[in-house]
RNA sequence: GCUCAAGUGGUGGAAUUGGUAGACACGUUGGAUUCAAAAUCCAAUGUCGCAAGACGUGCGGGUUCGAUUCCCGCCUUGAGUACCA
C-alpha cells in the first residue's frame, strides 16, 4: 500500500473533528488536564476577504500550529483558538456596488476560508470561534467602549478610574487638585461651581475627562471613500485601501484617549519579548521626546481686528539651551492666533498665504519638502531673557498637529530654522563656542558649548538645558516637559460594516446603552452609500432611535427627544474588535459577561502570537493601550496582552510579464515580446535592427514605440519561464488576436520577478491546489522548509517535490520490508534497537526539540530527511524508534503520523502522546578525529565520546596518527579533555 | 536624511561560547529501470585546473594557531519612518 495521502487526511481530519481532539478545556472542567501548566498560542485572526487563501496566509498558522502541538505533547493545556476579523472596508464597498448584504458577503467568505483552512489540517478550537461582526461579540465590544466612556485618567495614579469617582471629587474639591488627561481648554472650578451646574454643563465638563470623548477634530477625510482614516491607514499621503487622497476636514468624532497612555505604551514594551523591530516601530510611533515649553509674549498686539490684548505663544522645544539663538519664531498656517496678532499692513499677504496652504494636500505638502516658504504677520515677540522683539513668522514647515502649532527658531541650531532664515534674510546669530555656522546650522548636541548666551555661556549642551529650564520656570515663562507625537485615536467611521455605538443623544449629549440592553445591532438600510445629506450610511435607517421607556430600538418617526432618541450614526473603526478579541478566545460563549473571572485568571495572557509586521503601529498599538485600560479596571489580571510574539515573514510571489508595446492604432493588433529578445537584443533602443523592423513592418507598427511590461498570470507558464501561447489567447480579449516576438527556437519567455503575493499580479499561489496534487502534510512541510520563519521569501512551488519524497520514504520506513518484500505490508517490530538506531534517534530529538523551542523550524525538516535516510539505511523497524519518531514527525505532519500511530495499534491520537524524552547517552559514539591545525605551537583537534575514562581519551590522543606525527616523539604539555568536545592538544 | 535588518554555490537556504564552509532540498548533467513516459533508484554538481593544487561566505583592514562567526572602515539591498521643533 502506497502513500495516500488524500485519504488519509481526509480521515483524521474528519476524526479530529468528530472527537473534538482540539478543544481546550477551561476550569473547572480541566479533567485529565488539572494540574497541567496552559499554554495559549494565538494567531492573529484573518480578514475573511473575498479572494481567498493564498499560500502566503498561513505560513503563521502553521507555524504556531506547530508550536500548539509540540506544547500538548510536553503536557500542556494548549489554547489555540482562530476566528475573523470580519467588519471592514472591502465588504462594505462590494455592497455598494452589488446592493449585497455585507453579511452575506463575509458569510460566504468566511465559509471559503474555513473550507481552505480545514484542508491544512490545523490543530484549532473551533468550538472558540469568534467573529467580530457578530453581534454576540460585538456586545461586547460596544461594552468595552461605555466602560471607557466611563473612565478618566488620573495622573497621580497614573491608571483608569471610574468617571463617577470624578464626579465625587468635583463635588467635594472642584477641579483644582485633579491631575487628569483631560481637553487642553478645561478651567478651574471650584466644588460650589460644579454643584450649581446644570445636567447638561456637568456632562459637558466631564466629557473633556472621559477615555473616549466627543471632540470637534481636525481629522484625515477621505472624501472617495466617504470616511475619516487613522494616521495608520493613511500611507504616504494617499489611503491604505484605494490609494485614494486624503484631506484634513474639521468634524466631531469619537476620540480615544490613548495619549494618556503614551509613557506605559513605551514602558511596557520592556516586558514582553517582541521583536526588536517592532517594539522601536512602536517607540518611534509614539515619538517620545524631551524639552520644555516656553511662553513667548506677543509684543504691542493691535491686530488687524484693531482689538488690543496681550497675547501669548506657547511653543516646545527639545532644545531649550539653545534659547538665546533665537531670532525669530514660526507659526503652523493654521494656528489660531495668527488672524489675532497679523498687522493690518500684512493681512493680505497672510491671508493669500494660508488659502494656498489650504488647497494643497497633505501629499503635496510631504512631496514637496525642499521649497521654502513663509509670510511674516508683522508681529513680535518679546523673548523672554533679552526683552528683545523677535519677528513671528508663518511657514508651512511648521505642522499644526505636533506640539503647539508652533517653534521659536534658532536658525544655528536648526537645519530648517537655518534654511528658512537664509531664504528670508532673518539674523543668524551664533551662540556655539567654536563652531562655524556660516554654510549650515550646528545640531550636535554632545560637542556643544554654549556661548553668547547670558548665563548659559561655557555650559554643556545637558547642564544649559537644565539651567536654562530653571530660568524660565523662574520668570513663569516655561517648564520642562516631554512631548509625545502620538495622538489620541479618532474612533468614528462613517461606514456602514463596523459595530455601531452603544450611544444615543439627548439635548446633543450622548448617552451611553447599559449593558443589558446590549447589543445594539446594526440597522438595516436600502443603500450602503453616506446619505445625500452627508450623513454616515445609519443615516438612511428608518429604525434607527432608542426608546428610553421600553430600551429598544424603533422607528426614527417616534424621535420626540423626550423618550425617544436619536441614536448615533458612525460606527466604529476595524481596530475596535481586534483590541480585546483575544481574550474572548477564552470564554468565547459567555452570555453575561465578556469572559470569567476564571477564565481569564486561569489563561491570563496569549504566550506566544505569532502575525505579520504590518501591524506594528495599528493593531498591535491598539490592542495593549485596551489591555492597559482592561487592567485599570480590573477586568483583567495582566497589563500586557502577550508575552510573546513573531513576526512571520511575507511569502512573496514571482511574477511573470510580457512586454507589450505601446500602440495607439486600434487596429493594430496588441504585440508582446519574448523577454530575452527584449532584453538581450535590447529592443527598446536598438530602432535600426533588421529583425525586429521587418517585424514592424509586417504588422504596421512604427518604430517610435515605447514599451511597457504587463503581468500575466503565472498559471500560464510550461515550466519556469515559457508561456503557453494558446492559454494565453484564451486567458484574455487582449491577447486574442495579439502578435508574438517571440525567441529563434519559437518560445515565447516571460520575465519574471519577485513581488508581494497578490491576486492583482496574478502571480498568487492557492494552497487548494497544492493539497489535492501532494498534500496538506506536504504543503506544512514545504512552507515551513522554505527559509526562516521571520524571513520574506519566494515562493517556488517546484520544490515541493523534495519534501513530498521525504513523506513517501517516511511511509516506507514503516511498510516496506527491507529484503525481498513487497513493500505493502506493516512492518514494525520489537526488535531491539542497535546503537546506531538509537543514536539515530536521540539526535533527532535534541535538534528538533532545541529547533522548535528556537522556532527554526525551517532545519527541522532537513533533520527529519537525514534521519529517516539513516534509519532507512540502517534497516531499522524497531518499535522502540519508529514510534517516538512519529511524535517528533506529528507537530510537523499530523495526518501522516496519525495514520501511522494508528497502525501502530493505538486508540487514542497520537496529540495525546508524549514527547520523546532525550538520552545524550546514545550519542555516544568512538573517538573521532579531526584534521589538526599545527602552527609551531602545536595544537591539535580531536572529537572525544562520552564514554572513556579520561585515561582512554589521552591514550587515545596520544595513539592518534598525526597527534604522533606532529608531536614527533614527544611528550604534549597538556591535554585538554573534554568528551564530547572538541578539545586541544597542547604541546 | 534617520532607525533597523540582511549580504554564503545556478536557486531556497545550513553552520555562531571562533574549529573540516556549502547540511538538507530544488535545479542541472550522466546512468539504471521502461517499448516510451511518469514514478523510483544510483552517481556527479562552489570556482579555476587534465591533475597536483590554488582560490573561495559583499569590499578593505584588524585580532587569532584558526574568522561566515569578533572588532574598525566602506559598499549594496530590503524594511520602517520622516519638515516631530
Amino acid at each position: 500500500m502506497s502513500y495516500d495521502f488524500r485519504n488519509i487526511e481526509q480521515k483524521w481530519q474528519d476524526y479530529w473533528r468528530e472527537n473534538k481532539t482540539f478543544v481546550a478545556k477551561n476550569p473547572p472542567l480541566l479533567g485529565e488536564m488539572e494540574g497541567a501548566p496552559k499554554y495559549y498560542v494565538l494567531d492573529m485572526f484573518p480578514y475573511p476577504s473575498g479572494a481567498g487563501l493564498h499560500v502566503g496566509h498561513p505560513l503563521g498558522y502553521i507555524a504556531s500550529d506547530i508550536y500548539a502541538r509540540y506544547k500538548r505533547h510536553k503536557g500542556f493545556n494548549v489554547l489555540h483558538p482562530q476566528g475573523y476579523d470580519s467588519f471592514g472596508l472591502p465588504a462594505e464597498q462590494y455592497a455598494i456596488q452589488t446592493g449585497q448584504h455585507p453579511a452575506i458577503t463575509t458569510k460566504e467568505n468566511i465559509a471559503r476560508y474555513r473550507q481552505q483552512l480545514d484542508k491544512i489540517g490545523f490543530s484549532f478550537d473551533w468550538s472558540r470561534e469568534v467573529k467580530t461582526s457578530d453581534p454576540t461579540f460585538y456586545k461586547w465590544t460596544q461594552w468595552i467602549f461605555t466602560e471607557l466612556f466611563n473612565s478618566w485618567y488620573d495622573n497621580e495614579a497614573d491608571k483608569a478610574r471610574p468617571i463617577t469617582e470624578l464626579e465625587t471629587i468635583f463635588s467635594e474639591d472642584g477641579n483644582a487638585k485633579v491631575n487628569a488627561v483631560c481637553d487642553e481648554e478645561v478651567t478651574e472650578f471650584t466644588a460650589d461651581d460644579w454643584n450649581g451646574c446644570s445636567s447638561k454643563e456637568k456632562q459637558e465638563t466631564l466629557l473633556k475627562y472621559r477615555l473616549t470623548y466627543l471632540a470637534e477634530t481636525e481629522v484625515n477625510w477621505c472624501p472617495q471613500l466617504g470616511t475619516v482614516l487613522a494616521n495608520d491607514e493613511i500611507v504616504n499621503g494617499v489611503s491604505e485601501r484605494g490609494g485614494y487622497p486624503v484631506i484634513r476636514k474639521k468634524m466631531t468624532q469619537w476620540s480615544m484617549r490613548i495619549s494618556a497612555y503614551a509613557q506605559r505604551l513605551i514602558d511596557g514594551l520592556d516586558t514582553i519579548d517582541w521583536p526588536q523591530p517592532l517594539k522601536d516601530s512602536q517607540t518611534n510611533w509614539i515619538g517620545r521626546s524631551e524639552g520644555a515649553s516656553v511662553t513667548f509674549k506677543v509684543i504691542d498686539s493691535v491686530t488687524s481686528s484693531g482689538v488690543e490684548k496681550q497675547h501669548t505663544i506657547d511653543v516646545f522645544t527639545t532644545r531649550p539651551d539653545t534659547i538665546f539663538g533665537v531670532s525669530f519664531m514660526t507659526l503652523a498656517p493654521e494656528h489660531e492666533l495668527v488672524s489675532k496678532i497679523t498687522t493690518p499692513e500684512q493681512k493680505a499677504e497672510i491671508d493669500a498665504y494660508i488659502e494656498a496652504t489650504a488647497k494643497r494636500s497633505e501629499r503635496d505638502r510631504m512631496a514637496d519638502v525642499k521649497t521654502i516658504s513663509g509670510v511674516f504677520t508683522g508681529a513680535y515677540a518679546e523673548h523672554p531673557f533679552t526683552k528683545e522683539p523677535v519677528p513671528v513668522w508663518i511657514g508651512d514647515y511648521v505642522l499644526a498637529g505636533y506640539g503647539t502649532g508652533a517653534v521659536m527658531a534658532v536658525p544655528c541650531g536648526d537645519q530648517r530654522d537655518y534654511d528658512f532664515a537664509k531664504h528670508f534674510g532673518i539674523d543668524i546669530p551664533n551662540i556655539f563656542e567654536g563652531i562655524d555656522i556660516s554654510e549650515e546650522a550646528f545640531a550636535d548636541k554632545d560637542n556643544t558649548i554654549i556661548a553668547n548666551s547670558d548665563f548659559l555661556n561655557g555650559l554643556k549642551y545637558k547642564k544649559a538645558v537644565k539651567t536654562a529650564i530653571y530660568e524660565l520656570e523662574k520668570l513663569g515663562q516655561g517648564q520642562g516637559k516631554i512631548n509625545y507625537r502620538l495622538r489620541d485615536a479618532v474612533f468614528s467611521r462613517q461606514r456602514y460594516w463596523g459595530e455601531p455605538f452603544p450611544v444615543y443623544y439627548v439635548d446633543g449629549m450622548p448617552q451611553m446603552i447599559d449593558l443589558k440592553h446590549l447589543p445594539i445591532q446594526l440597522p438595516e438600510v436600502e443603500k450602503y452609500l453616506p446619505t445625500e445629506t452627508g450623513e454616515p450610511p445609519l443615516g438612511r435607517a428608518d429604525v434607527w432611535a432608542w426608546d428610553t421607556s421600553t430600551n429598544e430600538v424603533v422607528s426614527n418617526d417616534l424621535i420626540n427627544h423626550t423618550t425617544v432618541f436619536p441614536l448615533e450614526l458612525n460606527t466604529m473603526p476595524g481596530w475596535a474588535g481586534s483590541s480585546y478579541y483575544f481574550n474572548r478566545y477564552m470564554d468565547p460563549n459567555n452570555t453575561e459577561e465578556v469572559f470569567s473571572q476564571d477564565a481569564i485568571n486561569y489563561w491570563k495572557e496569549v504566550d506566544l502570537y505569532i502575525g505579520g509586521s504590518e501591524h506594528a503601529t495599528g493593531h498591535l498599538l491598539y490592542a495593549r493601550f485596551w489591555q492597559k485600560f482592561l487592567f485599570d479596571r480590573e477586568i483583567v489580571p495582566v497589563d500586557e496582552f502577550a508575552k510573546k510574539l513573531i513576526n512571520q515573514g511575507m511569502i512573496l510571489g514571482t511574477s511573470a510579464f510580457l512586454y507589450e508595446a505601446i500602440l495607439e492604432d486600434k487596429d493594430i493588433p496588441n504585440i508582446y515580446f519574448s523577454s530575452k529578445v527584449f532584453e538581450q537584443d535590447n529592443i527598446e533602443n536598438a530602432s535600426s535592427w533588421k529583425e525586429k523592423e521587418d517585424f514592424f513592418k509586417e504588422n504596421g507598427i512604427p518604430n517610435e514605440v515605447k514599451y511597457r511590461s504587463i503581468h500575466i498570470d503565472v498559471s500560464l507558464l510550461k515550466g519556469d519561464l515559457e508561456v503557453d501561447i494558446e492559454n494565453l489567447r484564451n486567458w484574455r480579449e487582449e491577447f486574442k488576436n495579439a502578435k508574438f516576438f517571440c525567441e529563434d527556437d519559437g518560445k515565447l519567455l516571460a520575465h519574471r520577478e519577485v513581488e508581494k503575493m497578490s491576486k492583482s499580479k496574478y502571480n498568487v499561489v492557492n494552497p487548494d491546489g497544492i493539497c489535492e496534487q501532494y498534500g496538506a502534510d506536504s504543503l506544512r512541510l514545504y512552507e515551513m522548509f522554505l527559509g526562516p520563519l521571520e524571513q520574506a521569501k519566494p515562493w517556488n512551488t517546484a520544490g515541493i517535490t523534495g519534501v513530498h519524497g521525504f513523506l513517501k520514504k517516511l511511509w516506507k520506513l514503516y511498510h516496506s520490508p527491507f529484503e525481498g518484500g513487497k513493500g505493502d505490508v506493516f512492518n514494525v517490530s520489537d526488535a531491539e534497537p542497535t546503537k546506531d538506531n538509537l543514536k539515530t534517534l536521540h539526535k533527532t530529538i535534541k535538534k528538533v526539540e532545541e529547533d522548535i523551542e528556537n522556532f527554526s523550524f525551517n532545519t527541522s525538516v532537513s533533520t527529519f530527511m537525514i534521519a529517516v535516510n539513516e534509519l532507512t539505511a540502517q534497516k531499522c523497524n524497531a518499535r522502540e524508534i519508529l514510534e517516538p519518531l512519529l511524535v517528533l514527525v506529528s507537530p510537523y505532519a499530523p495526518h501522516i503520523a496519525e495514520e501511522l500511530w494508528n497502525k501502530l495499534g493505538h486508540n487514542e491520537s497520537i496529540a495525546t502522546a508524549s514527547f520523546p524524552l532525550f538520552e545524550e547517552k546514545h550519542l555516544i559514539e568512538s573517538t573521532k578525529q579531526y584534521p589538526i591545525s599545527f602552527n609551531g605551537k602545536m595544537r591539535f583537534m580531536m572529537e572525544l565520546s562520552l564514554d572513556l575514562s579520561k585515561e582512554d581519551i589521552e591514550a587515545a590522543v596520544m595513539a592518534h596518527e598525526k597527534t604522533q606525527q606532529q608531536l614527533d616523539g614527544r611528550t604534549p604539555k597538556k591535554v585538554i579533555v573534554v568528551p564530547g568536545k572538541i578539545v586541544n592538544v597542547v604541546g
